[in-house]
DNA sequence: ATATACCCGACTAATTTAGTCGTAAATAGT
DNA sequence: ACTATTTACGACTAAATTAGTCGGGTATAT
């Protein structure tokens, strides 16, 4: 319950890796998967959707890599979540307006507060605190 | 993202119901069922868990149901996600030690940081909060 | 007795997540 | 120019989880 993807572990892996190489210094994907044991595919596509993203900027070619192009202070990872998940709420209902329920259901008030205090926890949270 | 399971969502909504009926009375998974729209077999089994944590108390035969039988002050989101649920962290690793990453996991401090931050918010939310 | 209601495990179906594959495009080095 | 390397990306399969169903059981009020 609550787990969050593999994707996304794998991809705070990752971006912890860039965070802490050199400066000008890029990490390609094999290397950073070789290291850590990821599925190099896998962790290609979510070093894709953080560079499209534009949190990390990728070189072609050899000699090529990704680096880290955000302030790690400015990536909050409900930001984060998002760009690699997509919305985050404990409950379609919080996004979706298309709800099947009956007689109106009895709880979306107190589920919405919950969601809130989820996101402002890791509104709070940026990657700077997941780095040290 | 971070979704609750149906199950735990159809809970929530009965246990809101059993808190918000007269005194004495019982609620019978079939009136919930049906004036929720819920799945009746489904919301069974997860007020039978429910019943066999002690949160809530059935009484079998015609004209039995299910009444709340633990004051919803007492009853924090994270101890009924978890009999509902299991173990809740975002990651396996808070509770299981085998992990199967290769050469250290670079994330596992902050992990259980986040891990403790969400547990703490489901600690301090009671059914009384959702219940308003 | 019978009808009602909870109890419970096993089962199937649907959905989501994890991981793979093939192909393309850019680029550095030769 | 050619080759090796690396990112880009969509389509695909496999695995795991979640949702929902079913069949048989036990208790009990009438």
């Amino acid at each position: 319950m609550f787990k969050i993807t593999r994707k996304a572990e794998y991809a705070l892996i990752a971006l912890r890796h860039l965070n802490n190489i050199k400066d000008g210094e890029l990490a390609t994907v094999k290397e950073i998967s070789t290291q850590y044991g990821i599925p190099q595919e896998l962790l290609a596509k979510a070093l894709q959707q953080l560079a499209r993203a534009k949190l990390i900027e990728a070189t072609k070619g050899p000699s090529g890599g990704y680096k880290l192009v955000t302030d790690p202070n400015e990536i909050n990872m409900t930001k984060f979540f998002e760009i690699l998940e997509g919305p985050m709420g404990i409950m379609d209902c919080y996004f979706d307006s298309g709800c099947n329920q009956l007689s109106g259901c009895n709880i979306r008030t107190p589920i919405n507060r919950i969601n809130d205090s989820i996101r402002t926890i890791f509104d709070k949270m940026t990657l700077a605190d997941i780095t040290y």
